[in-house]
DNA sequence: GACTAATTTGCGCAAATACGCAAATATCGG
DNA sequence: CCGATATTTGCGTATTTGCGCAAATTAGTC
């Protein structure tokens, strides 16, 4: 594994975590359908423009994924893909 | 899961996702015998001071285990335990 | 076009964090 | 005890980060 990949990896788990970017993991995983950031908002009580930059966050190390919907823009966990990469982290780690 | 749970796996996540601290989370990965710092202080070129400290919150979270070795501390991965965690993450994001 | 609702962006702030250096501490061997 | 080695701790600093508020943007509705 060479230090971009391991850079990259650092980002994925440094994205996950914080506690409110956590909970909104959570959130969406709880929720079959995509949900909207006013939905989400809901889970952290933080400013919907802390849970925009969250959700923009979870979005760039494609924790989430983004779908324009009219006004409002809603996300879903890339479940199989997050999975799988830290699956593989708990593989190498045990060895 | 409960805020307090909730927190620990995001502290777990925030102390593996720092380049250097999970350099020498892979570090230690590769060693089948226990390491001191010194030696661990190659994989990542920072001061040893720093080392010391990335080790003590790797250490916090449960990631590594300390034992003292006459002047020196031997460092060992828990590998069963840290895999466990991102397994049990990784099994409730698939849902 | 005007109004409203959803979201993002700019800005400033306070707290956390990673770092290096130097000093302190601990432990070993002579 | 003394010097050497390993590690930690104190301190100052630069950067990052999470946050709220207000303004800007985008898109739907009338």
């Amino acid at each position: 594994m060479d230090d971009d990949q391991r850079q990259e990896l650092a980002d994925l788990l440094k994205a996950l975590g914080e506690f409110n970017r956590l909970s909104l993991v959570y959130e969406l995983c709880q929720c079959n359908a995509p949900q909207n950031a006013m939905c989400l908002c809901d889970c952290c009580s933080v400013d919907s423009s802390v849970v925009s930059r969250h959700l923009k966050v979870l979005a760039q190390q494609g924790v989430v994924q983004m779908e324009k919907k009219g006004r409002e823009r809603v996300y879903s966990l890339n479940r199989s893909d997050v999975a799988h990469r830290l699956r593989a982290l708990a593989d190498q780690i045990e060895g």
